[in-house]
RNA sequence: GCUGAAGUGGUGGAACUGGUAGACACGCAGGACUUAAAAUCCUGUGCCCUCAACAGGCGUGCGGGUUCGAUUCCCGCCUUCAGUACCA
């Protein structure tokens, strides 16, 4: 019947029509009505229990967003859109992580101020993100390039570097505490997390210090401070770069190589966090694989730090090991080829060795050294040490698998507990002594068990591993040449970038030493300068800055912060975006809390989900916040990845390609190179011939190979990107189907975690459940029509399913059946015929979340205002008990037949029904049941 | 190597606590409507055997096990993806 009426359907653009359902218009109106009346604003203070759900800001790049980056965002809005209905106060923010290289580079091959750029960017992202139809809170937007949101980034720095860490109290404390304690009883009584070359002072001392020498050591204690440290350099960013943002010696942004360079730079003593960083993971409810990677990270092993002194020489090397049982299977120790003892420790004799050693692993690049893992290499240096247990004095190696960074970049071997060591032992022909019973075949490998008693092992022979553990630590505490020790893999995070588009730090320079500005100089804004690049002498790009210094006198600090800062704590300023006085209010943090949602990619893991939870506890500690973990639950959405597809052009001889074009499964009758072709010109695999040759104008006379009158391309799963034309924009199918369809074939593709590549094939079947969805509220001439009669059972028990399912479904995160669901309802009540408002008023609600334009259009076509301050129907059981089940009968746990029996029925009852039945007599072929199983509700099995 | 996740039709996926495997959708095939095409609507669609129906057999990566009954639980193996890596 539309058929004739409708001929604009044989456009993909169907939004040019006068009564079906009109998404485009429908969708402006009410987010022009949204925006107008400030929907989604959340109440300051409410009756209502609080709800948090938050989204990981994106970063604006020029690209604009992909189909891929809305996934999580369509998510978290109907998330809050359903805490909404259920009656909450949910805050659900949006904003800008604004401050990042890709601007600075632009800026740099431009002249183009960042500024300008990410507003640009931030504009083409709102426009983006607005046509989607999220219920976000603009009011509180932040980003955090401005001003009014770094001054306060600037104030946290602050804090942090008036904070030091108070072991004994396990929180970080003011500087003013420490300072106290130095005046009353010198360094002795002080517990910190501090550098390792603090110094020992009686408060008599203390008071004699100078103030040059009072900041010096102070700086040792600080929770952010200035230290001479090895860096990742990176050259080609001209920037040090933090452990996070270096992936396999490369750098995470644009894969340049990264050297280690000893630079003067600030950085945070996260690692006085590391062991609260690691029980905090036992208390939230996040993916285990982000937990795993956070515990990796933080690596935390119990161990202990053991001297062995070296032969004729004062010095004594400390090793970490986790095994200090195996200590009397010592035999020889290595260190790093970088540990800066290596030189002065090697004899005359073996001088050439060691160099050409160190030079052959310096020549290996990062990459080479891991692939090569398993070949044995290294040198003797000549020297010998001696083992502090047994005396014994056993040879000093050096060998590339002991890596400078970690620990303290010397082991010692035991080859019959550690494969390694037992490599190496073989290989070197070195000693391999049993040192536990329990250890078998140790010649033909290392057999790293706890078990048994010791042998071999001196004084503690015949002891077991706990007993001898504990001995041993206290024998080594007691002789002064080692104790137990935990150490943890994590670093402190480096936070100076030599870069200008970042927060400044709020520090100036007097006689070297670093200072804050005070509170009320905040913001310290970011000058302006000519050029975005180093100076002539090296220094950062703001070293260009004319006559930017403090008090016209005074150097200011000219790295800037990481990207990772503005982003550390913006959970909180959403809470209260528009302060001027402080962070956010004490009354808005206290009845906000924490993020009761956050939803992100698991990229975040090691980075900015961990500084994160570093600064909130910090902030806790100073009593600023009032949660030890900002978020509660995390869901990461999973990577949308490409789908690219190919043509295949038919080489001649030479290879030179022709103007034919093979079909993908006729392509093996021929030699052909594989083209990319734009996804969009393809459905279903099939490629619009007409389409490509405008695509592709070198082949506007293209021949085609067809197979069944038609093109098949090729297909594969690549990264989403340009150059592949494998990008598919969400505006173009906004501009199609509109954003209701968007938002459900989004969520529709798969389960959130899951990651895939995007295929549009299938996004009909949305559209078209969408459609059927607005019939059920018209009539044949398209007028809005609903009855007012009671509704049926069937309908009642179609709607209670699908309130109860949606209910479910959102609570565990799984969208994508929900969508089915509502497809199930749909079908379900056309097929009842069912226009009646009890009915479709309540879908209408269940529906709002995933569907909110469609959904509001048809609530106020019911007569109603504001879809928003709606509330969820409650689900009534009732509706969905029947009296009578169709149970599948099976034999032998093999389906057979379904039979009609009231529910009613109790085993005995039922059992006999069944076996009355002629066709289960049939089934049973004379057999005799052996055995009856009955499930009510469920299923009837008969054992024969 | 280690850690984690996952393997189900032509495709995306469903089956939540051991109880009818393949919901829902795409695609495909056939039909209706149309001068025709598009769109729309209807029917069918895991595989095998069979002209077809009835019926039957097989089937959730592979091999075993537990159970009346296993996609689901247990053991062993294979494959894919992600993270991480000579961590002492």
């Amino acid at each position: 019947m539309t058929n004739r009426k409708f001929p604009y359907l044989c456009t993909r653009f169907r939004n040019s029509i006068s009564m079906d359902y009109q998404f485009a218009a429908i969708e402006q109106k009410w987010q022009k009505y949204w925006a107008e009346n400030q929907s989604f604003k959340a109440e300051a203070n409410s009756n209502k229990p609080k709800y948090y759900v938050l989204d990981m800001f994106p970063y604006p790049s020029g690209a604009g967003l992909h189909v891929g980056h809305p996934l999580g965002y369509i998510a978290s809005d109907i998330f809050a859109r359903y805490k909404r209905l259920k009656g909450f106060n949910v805050l659900h923010p949006m904003g800008y992580d604004s401050f990042g290289l890709p601007a600075e580079q632009y800026a740099i091959q431009t002249g183009q101020h960042p500024a300008v750029t990410t507003a640009t960017n931030i504009n083409t992202y709102r426009r983006q993100l607005d046509q989607i139809g999220f219920s976000f809170d603009w009011s509180r937007e932040v980003r955090t390039s401005d001003p009014s949101y770094y001054k306060w980034t600037q104030w946290i720095f602050m804090q942090l570097f008036n904070s030091w860490y108070n072991l004994e109290t396990d929180k970080a404390e003011p500087i003013s505490a420490l300072i106290h304690k130095f005046n009353e009883a010198g360094s002795a009584d002080v517990k910190a997390a501090c550098d390792e070359d603090v110094r020992t002072f009686l408060p008599t001392d203390w008071a004699t210090f100078t103030e040059e020498e009072k900041q010096v050591e102070l700086l040792k204690y600080r929770l952010t401070y200035l230290k001479e440290s090895t860096v990742n350099w990176c050259a080609a960013l001209g920037t040090v770069l933090a452990n996070d943002e270096v992936i396999g010696g490369f750098s995470e942004r644009g894969g340049h190589p990264v050297e280690q360079k000893k630079m003067m730079q600030w950085s945070m003593r996260i690692t006085a966090y590391a062991d609260r960083l690691l029980q905090g993971l036992n208390t939230i409810d996040w993916p285990e694989p982000i937990k795993e990677m956070q515990r990796n990270w933080i690596g935390k092993s119990v161990g202990a730090s053991v001297k062995f002194k070296v032969e004729n020489s004062d010095k004594q090397i400390e090793v970490f090991t986790t095994r200090v049982d195996t200590i009397f299977g010592v035999s020889y120790l290595v260190l790093a080829p970088e540990h800066e003892w290596v030189a002065e420790l090697t004899t005359p004799e073996q001088k050439a060795d060691i160099e050409n050693y160190i030079l052959q692993t310096k020549k290996k690049s990062e990459l080479d050294r891991m692939a090569d893992a398993k070949t044995v290499s290294g040198a003797f240096t000549g020297t010998y040490v001696i083992n502090p247990v047994s005396g014994e004095r056993v040879q000093l190696w050096i060998a590339d698998y002991v890596l400078a960074g970690y620990g303290t970049g010397a082991v010692m071997g035991v080859p019959s507990g550690d494969q390694r060591d037992w490599l190496f032992a073989t290989h070197f022909n070195l000693p391999i002594v049993q040192i536990l019973d329990a250890q078998k075949d140790i010649d033909q490998q290392a057999d790293a068990t706890k078990e048994g008693k010791y042998i071999n092992s001196g004084f503690i022979n015949g002891m077991e591993y706990k007993e001898a553990v504990a001995f041993l630590n206290n024998w080594l505490e007691d002789q002064g040449v080692g104790k137990a020790k935990v150490n943890f893999r994590q670093r402190d995070a480096i936070f100076g970038r030599q870069r200008y588009w970042g927060e400044p730090i709020p520090v100036y320079f007097k006689d070297g030493l670093p200072y804050l500005l005070k509170e009320e100089e905040l913001p310290l804004v970011l000058p302006e300068i000519d050029k975005y690049l180093p100076t002539e002498t090296g220094e950062p790009p703001l070293g260009r800055a004319e006559g930017w210094k403090y008090e016209d006198r005074y150097e200011y600090e000219l790295s800037t912060m990481p990207g990772w800062a503005g982003s550390s704590w913006y959970w909180y300023r959403y809470m209260d975006a528009l302060n001027n006085n402080e962070f956010a209010s004490k009354e808005a943090v206290n009845y906000w809390k924490d993020v009761d949602l956050y939803i992100g990619g698991s990229e975040h893991a090691t980075g900015h989900l961990l500084y994160s939870r570093f600064w909130n506890k910090f902030l806790k500690d100073l009593g600023f916040v009032q949660e030890e973990e900002p978020f509660k639950k995390l869901i990461n959405q999973g990577m949308i990845q490409g789908r690219s597809n190919f043509v295949y052009r038919i080489v001649d001889e030479e290879g030179k390609g022709t103007n034919k074009l093979v079909s993908y499964n006729l392509k093996k009758d021929y030699k052909t190179i594989a083209l990319h072709v734009d996804v969009n010109i393809v459905e279903n695999e099939i490629l619009a011939l007409e389409a490509f040759k405008k695509f592709r104008p070198e082949f506007a006379d293209a021949e085609f190979i067809l197979e069944n009158g038609k093109y098949v391309c090729g297909v594969e799963v690549e990264k989403m990107s340009k150059s592949k034309f494998n990008v598919v924009n969400p505006d173009v199918l906004i501009a199609q189907y509109g954003a209701d369809t968007l938002r459900m074939y989004e969520m529709f593709l798969g389960p959130l975690e899951q990651s895939k590549p995007w295929n549009t094939n299938g996004i009909e079947g949305v559209f078209k459940f969408l459609r059927k969805f607005w019939r059920l509220f018209h009539n044949e001439a398209w007028e809005f029509t609903v009855s007012d009669a009671e509704p049926t059972k069937a309908e009642l028990k179609a709607l209670h399913k699908i309130i109860k399912k949606v209910q479910d479904d959102i609570e565990r995160f799984s969208f994508n059946t929900s969508v089915s669901s509502f497809m199930i309802a749909v079908n379900e009540l056309t097929d009842l015929k069912c226009n009646k408002r009890a009915i479709l008023q309540d879908l209408v609600v269940v529906l709002a979340a995933y569907a909110p334009h469609i959904c509001e259009e048809l609530w106020s076509l019911l007569g109603h205002k504001d879809l928003t301050t709606a509330q969820f129907p409650v689900f009534n059981p009732n509706y969905l008990i029947e009296d009578e089940f169709a149970y599948p009968i099976s034999i032998n746990g093999k389906m057979k037949m379904n039979l009609n029996l009231s529910l009613a029925l109790e085993a005995k009852e039922a059992e006999e029904a069944v076996l009355a039945n002629e066709q289960v007599q049939g089934f049973l072929n004379g057999a005799t049941p052996k055995k009856i199983i009955f499930v009510k509700g469920k299923i009837v099995n008969i054992v024969v």
